[in-house]
DNA sequence: CTGAAAGCGCTAACAT
DNA sequence: ATGTTAGCGCTTTCAG
């Protein structure tokens, strides 16, 4: 932080008052042309860039929004960190992105740090813990996409969130229309999700005439260190010839070990679709989430209440896009 | 920006002068153990957060670190990122991160966006244009990572960079002992990376005594959209055997074509590594660059300028590693 | 050990 | 059309 051209600076050398500099620089109409004109140039001149710092202080306003993301590395919270971004850009709003890796722990200090910078408002993306985010954020406007805290009913923030249940139900619809009898699933160890995705799992075996069997309920840990395991574990000892996966890493991990495995006739389907899936030797079922429209509808929302919208708070549901390959 | 509970409020309801409170939580030893702890928790009770832009004014410094990436859907600079965050925060430093989409403009506003924001220092992979940085950018220290600008000789900045020219020659070395007779290569646009891949294409080439040939010499547009074409032009019309390729997302785009031309035997070689290259039905020789050394190192550099340390800009060149699969 | 007061850079009344 | 001044929330001399 340095740059020490200030505004008095700039005033002292166009021989202005500081008022009438602050007037030029930010367009007001309160001021002559010609002064706008050679206060701008001098500004230029000596470099000055205005110092954000004092003008939000001064303002209470930050123009800024904080985006918590649990996991930067994954290209399903890759392309929502843009899509993000782009809806707020539009809007006139910087962003603040912190990752979280899934640890509550740097969740708790990430919310505090954008508390601290004084963002207008927040995206949660939550890593699941029982947090008790009201209390911690205050006034201070927030909206969870993707994922809720487990909190439950009484939560008093909106939601943009993608239809788990359906978009589950759907994939494992189409496994058993292509054929598979029994269909394992290995889940995500995010705990919202993770539960929506069992649900619609199981009631997709259930409509089909199957009975779900815990034998083939598998969990997959946070770091995926168990998958290749699990993958084994269904395939192989329990025969399962047909195999739903929650995510995207989780699915890295089974891919990676299928080869070896060797299952003649595997009907394999999983949530979030990636664009290299079309390079995969094997069909694979999938659901393409609405990541655009999850991360402009959450900005449009957050937007809403930061201009003080009185609504309650909502819970918005997006469909997902069942693909097959 | 809400939370109105500032130090004010805090004094008034212990009590005591906002400097004591100031004192208090900033742990200065300069307060009694009893008074630290009530004013601890009346701050708590009331929610109370400190304003870091207050702070930050006042301090003169914001342990912030501005990031400015190209493309934050490329994966590169996703781990970039993830290293860059990992090094800075062991630091103590907060990171902004600004993506530009490969425009020069954009990156020009999210320069000064992180100037106005006052950041403590500014690690730059460059769009690659002729913009007078030093000019731009004051005495606020910045580190070039990846990329650097055009300008040539007298850059004033320190750069941490890949050895570009040695990892293509590797890989292009590597398709011709593979048997590769005549090896094309389809360029990327960034004109910094892709005039040092060149070279070492070219390098290759010559070492094993074969001609260079501008016919199959191609380059790829920012969006990649010629890509299709250009890998049927070289692989097709220009009878190429080999192909080098000079990024990860032009990447994308040959694979996405190969199987339509049905080439038998192709040597496929290009910069970048992804770990879903496991995936892929024929081989492939790639660049895996030193992503976690070169986020340290740029990170490393910067705290160093920050903290005032009185050196030449270098240049820090990184090797890459080749990977056969 | 604690308080009073100045000042970081900026904007917005309120003058003139 | 421009200048004067107060104050945003914080830290830090300087006094006590």
């Amino acid at each position: 932080m340095t740059g020490k051209v200030t505004i008095k600076d700039v005033a002292k050398a166009a021989g202005v008052s500081e008022a009438t500099v602050s007037r030029a620089l930010s367009q007001s109409p309160r001021v002559k042309r010609d002064t706008r004109q050679k206060i701008q140039n001098i500004a230029n001149n000596l470099g000055y860039h205005p110092n954000g710092l004092a003008r939000s202080i001064r303002l209470q306003q930050t123009h800024t929004l904080g985006v918590i993301i649990p996991d930067i590395l994954n290209d399903f919270f890759t392309r929502l960190i843009r899509a993000i971004e782009d809806a707020a850009g539009k809007a006139g709003y910087d962003v603040l992105i912190v990752n979280t890796d899934e640890s509550l722990a740097k969740e708790a200090t990430a919310l505090n740090l954008m508390l601290e910078k004084q963002v207008d408002g927040v995206i949660i993306t939550s890593a699941g813990g029982p947090t008790d985010y009201a209390a911690i954020l205050g006034d201070t406007p927030a909206v969870f996409v993707d994922r809720m805290p487990p909190a439950g009913v009484e939560t008093p923030f909106d939601r943009v969130l993608v239809d788990n249940v359906q978009g589950t139900q759907d994939i494992v619809a189409q496994l058993i229309a292509q054929g598979a009898q029994r269909v394992g699933i290995i889940n995500s160890a995010v705990s919202f999700t993770a539960a929506e995705r069992l649900q619609g799992y199981q009631h997709a075996l259930i409509a089909a005439g199957l009975e779900p069997d815990p034998a083939i309920e598998a969990t997959a840990r946070t770091d995926n260190s168990n998958v290749p395991q699990m993958t084994r574990q269904l395939l192989v000892n329990q025969k399962c010839d047909g195999l739903f996966v929650a995510d995207n890493t989780i699915m890295e991990g089974v891919l990676r070990k299928l080869p070896e495995l060797a299952i003649p006739t595997l009907q394999l389907g999983g949530f979030d679709d990636q664009d290299w899936f079309d390079f995969l030797p094997q069909p694979i079922v999938t659901a393409r989430q609405p990541i655009n429209q999850l991360g402009k509808t959450a900005i449009d929302r957050l937007l809403d209440r930061i201009n003080g919208a009185d609504m309650l708070p909502a819970e918005i549901r997006l469909a997902a896009t069942t693909i097959s390959r």
